[in-house]
DNA sequence: AGGTCTAGGGAG
DNA sequence: CTACTCCCTAGACCTT
């Protein structure tokens, strides 16, 4: 037997300077409120400190220390003591008592006594602490301290992550620990309003103290000061020196009546700490916390075993079992990108709530596991089978790798990670262990590390028993959780939208990305051998512009080129220092002349398309000459799919270069890609919406848009707009579902914020539908806390209640874009349905390959290419009957860039 | 060497 | 603060 308890010379104190870190934390973070506008910023900057330096000195005994009516007791001593001192901030009271909370579900104890500071706590227990054998660690950045430092106790700095010892207290100041609190009584505190002698700084200080070792010696042999004004100085201060002794001195000798082992470190109550957190929205915080220790009571724990399937008789009996159930919960063990990973394993949860695990490709055990083949056999239909409600975390990701094996999945259901974004589309991530953790109140088991991090054993050299367990968890936290979130998703009115758009787009988007498309690497070789001549000689031209080689992609090397050497304007800064963006450069071009911001923007602009394209998407071309993106199905606030890995929802197509890169997006032998784009989506959905008259007409007449709104704005016919106009319609005409400013139109369009005003004013006056849609959804919006689309999909807005105004201000204008591009963004998905389905119907062999969220790209063969281009236009323009006509603009060719 | 943050910039 | 929604790159900075 172990023995638990660490030997005597292990123990470890450690004790926060709570009442000090308050300060500088609240000073430290900007501030900052949760969704309901409770200030928090000082409480997240504490326990940030409190969990970093726990992490980093690992104590055996901790403690909290706190002031309370910290300046009654010395106040006694000199009613001056900090009575400069204002009362904290207003948005600091309410944030005392939540850091007391934090303490006590962090288990850490919190001290304090009546009319003394911190520093009095701390010095008492570690006077304590040493006496019993104790090695004391004062968590601080309070010079202060200082004074107790000893070969048993020493200070930690958080913040610099440094220690200070008794060596290190001489380096800094030049005399012992014990010789502080006479250095701080002689030059004194003039934010405490302790008084300092005159005269006396830090370096008279430091040789007084090397003479005569402190303050009462000093003053009992003051004739041998030599200098005569520092003597007449110490002479007249004499009761106001010792006075700043007992001040600055702490007192180690309270009754606190309190044992040390009252202090032994115990574990966060991971039950209380989450909860507590949860509302304090600390959710970067919520990952630090260990495991809980005791899970509530009402809910069964996740399944500890479960069986591994080695044999065609146990996964035939799986296979039945699910098939009498009609429902299954798989989750895949699997390495790499889904589209090319080979399954190795299969969690596997059944509605009755045991779990298997399927190995298949777990080297060890080789042929006493199930083959392949008869795997195939086995679950082929039961899992082609729609009638077999699916379950997981991340369908697509499954239906990806069963795909490589040939398997179909139909079926897909219970996607937890689906069902939760839906319900708040605005969370990061929707983890499987942070849904486990939040609604089921478990924790899942980890994966081994080799699994986890990606590194050392790939995951088919574990043997089963390592990872089957955490599998076959998984399984059985998303077949728990599934029912949950159905529940939660009635009541809000989104199941018809995961039953009837998102789980039906979960394989078309699998099918997506395991089409790819085809990359023509040598062209795109070319263009960048091309590009590279061009980079480096933008690059030569920066470096004789300045005069000296510097590194043209570091801000702060160009900032000081720019601002320093060159002497030119600081226009804007940013939160590090002076802005080197395109705005600020463009203007020092144009209003300044400088020759190196133009060729700096050359440079950038084709060092960012060489960089992030050119250089990049060769890399990525899979096996097959096809690049193979990851949609996002989960991910944005809207509803919109991002992409990743690449991301082909961002390629250029602004500038000619970037139109280049299109070309190398090629269509296979006897194909061409057929883009069908939505026209003016966003702005007719907004008309639509908002039911106002006039944009609805201006739609219903098929104008010129941006020509029409230039109209009603300057009051002139359509005709006779000038292109100036137009251009300033353009503009309002995009801005204004995103809650455009007068300061944002003025500094866009270079006009005065005065008639960006009036073209507003104009806008709101002729499309008063527009101003009264904004207006009722924010409205609304602040009321019922969410907005939502035509389709019921709904995003959450708490902000909108914040008390920070920009936070609020930043709220409305998501608010007010959310229900436009939100409702592009289901009709689209709509639209990928409805092509889909006709594709299959028409028995064509066309695919589509790409959605860039108001384009579908398709890769159809040479005699498809006409159907296909007719039956994507009708398609996507009956997926709604709306008061404006939705208009689709199709064309095909050989590349991306000829078939638009 | 590896992770995280920031600035900047590509798209709709 | 000042136009919404994303993802990616490079450099800076910090930690192992």
């Amino acid at each position: 037997m172990a023995d638990t308890s660490p030997p005597r010379t292990e123990r470890r104190l450690a004790l926060f300077d709570a009442s000090g870190f308050i300060f500088r934390a609240y000073h430290a973070i900007p501030p900052l409120t949760t969704s309901k506008g409770v200030p928090t910023n000082a409480v997240l900057g504490f326990t940030r400190m409190v969990l970093k330096a726990l992490q980093e000195l690992k104590p055996t005994h901790v403690a909290l220390a706190f002031d309370k009516s910290g300046r009654v007791e010395r106040q006694k001593i000199d009613p001056q003591y900090k009575a400069n001192r204002k009362a904290p901030p207003e948005d600091l009271t309410p944030q005392f008592p939540l850091i007391r909370k934090v303490g006590d579900v962090l288990n850490l104890p919190s001290l304090d006594a009546e009319g003394w500071e911190a520093d009095d706590v701390i010095g008492t227990l570690a006077m304590q602490a040493k006496a019993e054998g104790f090695q004391v660690l004062v968590v601080t950045s309070d010079k202060d301290f200082m004074q107790i430092v000893d070969e048993d106790i020493t200070l930690f700095d958080p913040q610099k992550n440094k220690r200070m010892a008794v060596a290190d207290v001489q380096e800094k100041m030049g005399i012992l620990p014990r010789q502080v609190r006479d250095f701080l009584a002689l030059v004194g505190d003039a934010v405490d309003n302790v008084a300092k002698v005159p005269g006396v700084g830090d370096k008279t200080a430091v040789e007084l103290l090397h003479q005569f070792g402190d303050v009462e010696t000093l003053l009992s042999r003051l004739e041998e000061v030599k200098k005569p004004k520092i003597r007449a100085a110490l002479e007249s201060h004499r009761d106001s020196l010792v006075r700043a002794k007992q001040l600055v001195t702490f007192n180690t000798t309270l009754p606190l009546g309190v044992k040390l082992d009252d202090l032994v470190r115990k574990a966060p109550d991971g039950t209380r700490a989450r909860d507590l957190f949860t509302e304090l929205e600390f959710f970067a915080l919520l990952r630090d916390l260990p495991a809980e220790e005791t899970p509530r009571p009402d809910v069964a724990p996740l399944v500890a075993t479960t069986t591994v399937v080695t044999t065609e008789a146990e996964l035939q009996s799986l296979v039945d079992a699910a098939r009498a159930a009609q429902a299954v919960t798989l989750v895949p063990a699997f390495e790499g990108m889904p589209f090319a990973a080979p399954l190795v394993g299969l969690g596997v949860a059944l509605p009755d709530g045991t779990t298997r695990y399927v190995p298949l490709r777990h080297q060890q055990l080789g042929a006493s596991q199930v083959p392949v083949p008869a795997f195939v056999a086995a679950m082929k239909d039961l899992l082609a089978d729609a009638g077999v409600k699916k379950g997981g975390h991340d369908l697509k990701a499954l239906t990806l790798v069963l795909a490589n094996d040939g398997l179909t999945l139909e079926g897909a259901h219970d996607d937890v990670e689906l069902l939760s974004y839906l319900l708040n589309p605005s969370r990061r991530e929707h983890a499987l262990a942070d849904l486990a953790r939040e609604r089921l109140r478990s924790e899942l088991p980890a994966l081994p590390a080799s699994v986890e991090g990606k590194k050392g054993r790939a995951l088919s050299d574990h043997g089963p028993e390592e990872v089957a367990a955490a599998y076959a968890v998984r399984a059985d936290a998303a077949r728990r959780l599934a029912p949950e979130l159905w529940r939660e998703l009635e009541l809000g009115g989104l199941a018809e939208l995961a039953r009837t758009l998102e789980l039906p787009l979960l394989p078309i988007l699998a099918r997506m990305e395991r089409e790819g498309v085809k990359l023509d690497v040598k062209e795109l070789g070319r263009i960048s051998e091309r590009v590279d001549v061009e980079v480096k000689a933008k690059e030569a031209e920066c470096h004789t512009a300045a005069g000296h080689v510097f590194n043209l992609g570091s801000n702060p090397q160009l900032a000081q080129v720019l601002y320093e050497e060159q002497k030119l304007p600081i226009l804007k800064r940013g939160k590090t220092g002076p802005s080197t963006d395109q705005e600020v450069l463009e203007k020092l071009a144009e209003e300044h002349g400088s020759v190196l911001a133009r060729a700096l923007i050359e440079y950038r602009g084709l060092s960012k398309l060489k960089s992030t394209y050119l250089d990049t998407l060769p890399s990525l071309v899979a096996k097959d000459g096809r690049i193979h993106t990851t949609y996002h199905q989960a991910a944005t606030a809207t509803g919109r799919l991002s992409s990743s890995d690449p991301n082909l929802q961002n390629i250029p197509i602004r500038t000619e270069l970037g139109r280049e890169i299109r070309r190398a997006f090629v269509a296979d032998a006897g194909h061409q890609l057929v883009s069908a784009d939505y026209s003016q989506v966003e702005l007719r959905l907004l008309a639509h919406i908002a039911e106002d008259p006039v944009l609805i007409q201006a739609f219903l007449d098929d104008e010129d848009i941006h020509s029409r709104t230039a109209a009603e704005i300057f009051g002139v016919d359509p005709k006779t707009v000038d292109r100036e106009q137009r251009r300033v319609a353009k503009t309002v005409n995009f801005g204004i579902a995103y809650g455009l400013s007068a300061h944002g139109l003025s500094t866009r369009l270079g006009i005065s914020q005065e008639s960006a005003r009036d073209v507003i004013e104009r806008y709101f006056t002729r499309y008063a539908g527009i101003r009264q849609y904004l207006e009722d959804t924010v409205e609304k919006a602040r009321k019922v806390g969410y907005v939502e689309t035509l389709y019921g999909r709904r995003r959450l807005m708490g902000d909108l209640l914040s008390k920070n105004r920009g936070v609020a201000q930043a709220a409305e204008r998501a608010a007010i874009n959310m229900p436009i591009q939100g409702t592009a963004a289901d009709l689209m998905k709509k639209a990928m349905l409805s092509v889909d389905a006709a594709l299959r119907e028409q028995k064509l062999k066309a695919r589509v390959l790409l959605q860039v969220h108001d384009e579908l790209l398709i890769e159809a063969p040479d005699a498809e290419v006409e159907a296909v281009k007719a039956l994507a236009v009708r398609c996507m323009a009956s997926v709604a009957e709306l008061k404006v006509p939705l208009k689709v603009d199709v064309g095909a060719g050989t590349s991306w860039a000829d078939a638009h």
